[in-house]
DNA sequence: ATAATATATGTTATGTTATAACATTGCAAT
DNA sequence: ATTGCAATGTTATAACATAACATATATTAT
């Protein structure tokens, strides 16, 4: 899988921004700093080492629900995913594109990927439909190994 | 949803049984009761209240370890199931008859079903392969609301 | 039968993840 | 200026899970 460039972060929190602003929800500082915290690391990561880089970013120690309120918004605004299987949260590459997000993850070096394809939303759809089921939200996390690590 | 009834479940924790006498796997006193626990709750269930339970049950006080062990050992020869989302097991239905699991999960009722169809496993499968992955384990938790509960 | 080994359980402590509850701040509207 | 509200700070604790080591029980080889 292949990791993020630099001008794609800088385009996916200038796009968190802009919906911020034009949807008129707040990105205070602290939103702002674990949404570039989360996208900069560009691997799934743990609300504890948010809070020690927010910590580290501010000089002075920050606690839990802080980290947790601002992830809260987050996940809200669709902004962030957060990965059950891994209690991690990982960017959202494509907010507002939808509410769903399903996931590749690579155990060996830790690398997700979305993979929101329309077949496959269908496929759990139908299969929710089939057993008169009203979908609310949906984790679909897949692990395992991606090309590189399962070639070497 | 259906829930199970009296000889389901018994049925359930006869399969185990014979599947370990069948497969020389130790189904000790604890790792039966921790089972039957689960089973007998026929909705999602969490650790702490196992716990709880199996502390009854033998009339002394369990420790965490105690009961995340069996758990381990269940889960490990696929009688239970661990949902992610919402940090609790379940017994499986069919157990040695797949090794990956979905589900459906009611919020309202808590009730859970299994529903590995073919298809839905296939366009993981494809959707993997599509994006060069190799799957190790799946994920998938649907949550919402069942029939019973949106019509009510 | 007995010692050696492996498997399972007991026990204590602690690590990790997350939230409740209430106080304080900063800003906007009247 | 005061009221109201959204966001943050702060303290404490709840909820979930495992490490590490001691003890017991079962299995096997001698």
């Amino acid at each position: 899988m292949k990791s993020k460039s630099t001008s794609e972060l800088k385009a996916s929190i200038h796009r968190v921004e802009e919906i911020c602003k034009s949807n008129k929800l707040g990105l205070t500082e602290i939103r702002k700093q674990v949404f570039e915290i989360i996208v900069k690391k560009n691997k799934p990561i743990k609300a504890y080492e948010i809070l020690d880089k927010i910590s580290n970013i501010n000089n002075k120690p920050s606690h839990p629900p802080t980290v947790y309120r601002a992830i809260d918004f987050l996940i809200e605004n669709g902004f962030v995913h957060k990965l059950n299987s891994i209690n991690s949260f990982v960017g959202c590459f494509h907010p507002k594109a939808h509410k769903e997000c399903y996931f590749l993850i690579c155990k060996k070096c830790n690398i997700y990927q979305e993979c929101c394809d329309d077949s496959l939303k269908d496929r759990i759809s139908k299969t929710a439909i089939h057993n008169n089921f009203v979908i609310s939200n949906t984790t679909l996390e897949i692990e395992g190994h991606c090309l590189d690590c399962s070639q070497k």
